[in-house]
DNA sequence: GTGGTCTAGACCACA
DNA sequence: GTGGTCTAGACCACT
């Protein structure tokens, strides 16, 4: 693992940032159900973070039932993740940032045509 | 003024969302260049925010140079916003969240095509 | 009169900012004990400003004794002001100025030698 | 830390005077980059202010460049401040006091030697 | 009546 | 234990 980035000082919280990252690698199958995360520890070592920072987020992806500890083990992703809920999960990433784009666009009176036209100087 | 719609618990501070709101309302046109915004206390009363909440929105989009403090007067919309700088504004705040859109996509390995079906049915 | 600038946006009020300018204009000489000043309106509109601010001003001068008004008429300099007591006004103002200087100095172990070599090279 | 000192009750409000206390103790070398600051907590007590009037200086201070807060973990002198910049901190503030008092004994029609006999008096 | 400063202190988020 | 946000409200300075 693990090409995780994160930027200690932007605005947005350190763990919100890892559980992202995360939540990424599940959606686009870099992870797959029964991969195992790296421990808590080797990855705070890694990301040069506090080894509570990097709980603290296991311990959100576990409440949104996308990882499991296993005691003495460590923390893999969960196995009952099949390919629908993943697909599911894609989805929600992406359309939460489309909503907020399309919803700005309209507040800033920008044509539909604009955008695809940015989508396409982008993709 | 002013329609202002603020979410008292959200992840995101009051004040943040202040100053996009005004942000919007400035790269929209709804607020001019030379415009006066509500008073601090005004604003709080009629947000059921703290006066020092408001200031901390106002004091901020100073440092951006979108507003100008005159002392004993009010808060105005800088003088020298012209078409352009506004324009740019607008550009800024949008591709932003193009950008993040496009970015998350690619990392999700789903196509433009994809993308632009969701945006039909939004917009 | 009176060539006076005034900056609206600095940290420094306006009515402490014309104190200043024209307690300058006395010390300097360039305003002469008798020498009637402008009157609060005529002052207003030229700079600008509003004549609750030139009052204060005002008021602020006479109170430490260098400007009078007379009813009716306007307001001048004090015809008590001697040579002598201009003279000590010229040197507050500057011996302020030299103090504030040294003690940054000094604190910043910068030495004299130093000092006197920037004032070289600006007068 | 700190020695540091505040006037209650001058002109200057006391997070500006706070500011221009750290600024000088960075200038001076007195902090070096990496160094840590009081906490916001530890300095309001230790000065009798309140944790708000506190971090308005920090803020302030960060904005400049000048530290960097680390959250949850406190806020620190800059690491990238090198000789160099310091140097020209050193100047700008140095230089700012001299500009101020040179044009002002010019205004004064005061001579170049009797400045500096002044300076020799007090350093 | 406007913004600016400051206090007192709660409560939260982060490391 | 650290900084960040927010409230409540006093008091001041400016126009």
């Amino acid at each position: 693992m693990m090409l995780v980035t994160i930027n200690q000082h932007g605005k947005i919280p350190i763990f919100r940032q890892l559980i992202q990252e995360i939540k990424m690698k599940i959606a686009s199958g870099e992870l797959s159900p029964g991969d195992k995360l790296p421990s808590i520890r080797e990855l705070a070592v890694y990301l040069s973070l506090n080894p509570n920072t990097v709980m603290k987020s296991y311990r959100e992806l576990e409440r949104e039932g996308l990882v499991k500890t296993k005691m003495g083990k460590g923390v893999f992703v969960s196995e009952n993740l099949n390919e629908s809920t993943i697909n599911q999960l894609k989805k929600n990433i992406l359309f939460q940032k489309i909503d907020e784009m399309v919803n700005t666009a309209k507040m800033l009176n920008i044509k539909k045509q604009e955008i695809i036209e940015e989508i396409n100087k982008r993709y």
